[in-house]
DNA sequence: CGTGGGGTTGATGGAATTCAATTGCTGTGG
DNA sequence: CCACAGCAATTGAATTCCATCAACCCCACG
C-alpha cells in the first residue's frame, strides 16, 4: 500500500510547483505543532507521484500523514462521478485522521509529494498534537462551507487565491500546483467558471496570469474586498 | 455569559420539538463517548431559550458544550449578512472546541435546549474524548461540503431529511425543530427553494408534510436514491 | 377578529452549467 | 529545429437551475 520512491528524475507537473512548497519554510497554520510530528516515533517518508493515491475511501486508517513537500488533495465522490475536494494540504500539514478507523475520503498527491507517515500514533503527547491538527482541519472545513454555501463564483475564486497566498507565505506571486479541474472541484464550480472568473480578475487588473499555473496579485485590497 | 434558566413554562417552538431530542435515547454517532462527557469533572447544565446565543465569533473559548436536549446551530456570517450554518447539534453531541482559544463561529439554540458546560477540560482521558468528538465533527463538515458543493437543491434537501432522520433514531416521522431559514442557511439555499423542494417531494409521494415542522418519510428508497 | 411571522406558490431574471469550438502549452519524434 | 499529438485552459453560445421579487396562505396569539 505504501508508495515506493518513484523515479525522482521525472518530477511531475511544472518543477516550479514542485519546489514551491519544499524546504519546510512554511508550516501553514500549524505553528503550534512541533516541526516533526511525534518525533520520538520512528517513521518513514514516502514519495508519491502526481495523482498517486495515498489512501482510499473505505480503507482501514492505520497511520497519520504529514506533508513534507508538495500538495495533497482529499476528496469524496458521488455515485455519478461528481467530486468534491474537501481540502488541499501543503507542507507541514497533517491529514488522515478518522473517527472510526476507516477512511471516509480519498487522498491523492496533487503533484509530486513527500509524505511522512506515522503509524500507530500512540505516544502520550500525541493525542494533544493530533487534536490540534484535527481542530485546524475542522475550522478550515467549516470556513470552506461558508465559501461554498454562500459566496458566488467570483468570491470563491478570490477566497481561494487569498487562501493559497496565505499558505505560501503571503508573496504576491501565487503558484497553483493543481489543475482547474481540482480548483473547480474544491470550490464547487466547473472548470469553465473558474477560468472565466480568473479571466475577469485579470481583465479587472486585480491579478496577472503569468501562466496558467502562476498568479500574481496586483491589487490585494480589491481581492480581499471581493470576499467581503 | 452563561444562560440563566429561562421561564421553563414558555417552551419555544412546538413542544413536540422540545421533547423530540430529550431523554438522551439517542447519542447520534457518538456512541463511543461516555454518556457523560468527562464525568469526573464538576459541570453545570444551562438552559437556553430558542435563538439565544451560546457564544459568539471572536469570543474566548473557555469551555466545551454537550447538548442534553434540544438543538443548537453553529454558523458564520459574511459582512453583508449572508449566513452559513455549518452544523446542527442534537442531544449527545459535543461542540465548542476551537483550535486557537477563540471561537470562530456563533452558537445559538435553535429551540429550547439544555447544554452541559465543561470548563477547562484538562482531565487526562479528556484529550482522547475531545479528539473523538472533533473527528466526528470533521467528518460531518467534510461530508456536508460534498452536499453543498456538488449536489443540487433536491438532493440537498433529501440528504438533509435523511441526516435528520438518522440522528433521530431512524423513525419514519422526522421532526424539524429549525425554520426554513435555518434549513436554507444550512444547505446553501433560499427558503423558497427549500419549500419548493419539500413540496416536490410531497407531490412525488416520497414524503408527507404532517405540518410544516413534521415530515413523514413514505418512500425511503426514493429519498436515498436522490442522494445518489 | 385582526395582526404578524413563518411558510408556500408563482413569475421573472440572472448566474452558473453545459455544450462546443479554439487556443496555448509540453513533450515527442522526424 | 519544426511539426505534430495530446492535454489543459480559455472563450463563446445556449440552456438550466436557482435566486429574487411579489402575492398569498396558514396559524398562533393578542
Amino acid at each position: 500500500m505504501l508508495a515506493q520512491a518513484a523515479t525522482a528524475s521525472h518530477f511531475p507537473g511544472n518543477t516550479l510547483t514542485g519546489h514551491s512548497f519544499a524546504g519546510r519554510d512554511r508550516l501553514g497554520d500549524l505553528g503550534r505543532m512541533p516541526a516533526s510530528f511525534a518525533p520520538e516515533q520512528p517513521h518513514q517518508v514516502a514519495f508519491y507521484e502526481a495523482n498517486q493515491e495515498i489512501y482510499a475511501q473505505g480503507e482501514e486508517a492505520k497511520a497519520l500523514y504529514q506533508v513534507e513537500y508538495g500538495v495533497v488533495r482529499l476528496y469524496r465522490l458521488l455515485a455519478d462521478g461528481r467530486r468534491q475536494i474537501s481540502a488541499f494540504h501543503v507542507a507541514g500539514e497533517v491529514f488522515g485522521f478518522e473517527a472510526d478507523g476507516r477512511h471516509h475520503f480519498f487522498a491523492e498527491a496533487v503533484c509530486g509529494a513527500g509524505i511522512r507517515v506515522f503509524r500507530q500514533p500512540a505516544g502520550e503527547g500525541t493525542w494533544r498534537q493530533t487534536l490540534s491538527a484535527a481542530l485546524e482541519a475542522l475550522v478550515r472545513a467549516q470556513e470552506h462551507l461558508l465559501v461554498i454555501g454562500r459566496q458566488n463564483a467570483a468570491e470563491r475564486v478570490a477566497a481561494f487565491l487569498l487562501d493559497m497566498r496565505k499558505r505560501q507565505g503571503g508573496e504576491r506571486q501565487i503558484e497553483l500546483p493543481m489543475s482547474r479541474t481540482d480548483i473547480g472541484d474544491y470550490l464547487g464550480l466547473t472548470i469553465e467558471t473558474v477560468s472565466r472568473m480568473l479571466s475577469k480578475l485579470k481583465s479587472s487588473g486585480i491579478i496577472r496570469l503569468t501562466n496558467a499555473r502562476v498568479v500574481e496579485v496586483l491589487d490585494e485590497a480589491a481581492l480581499e474586498a471581493l470576499c467581503e
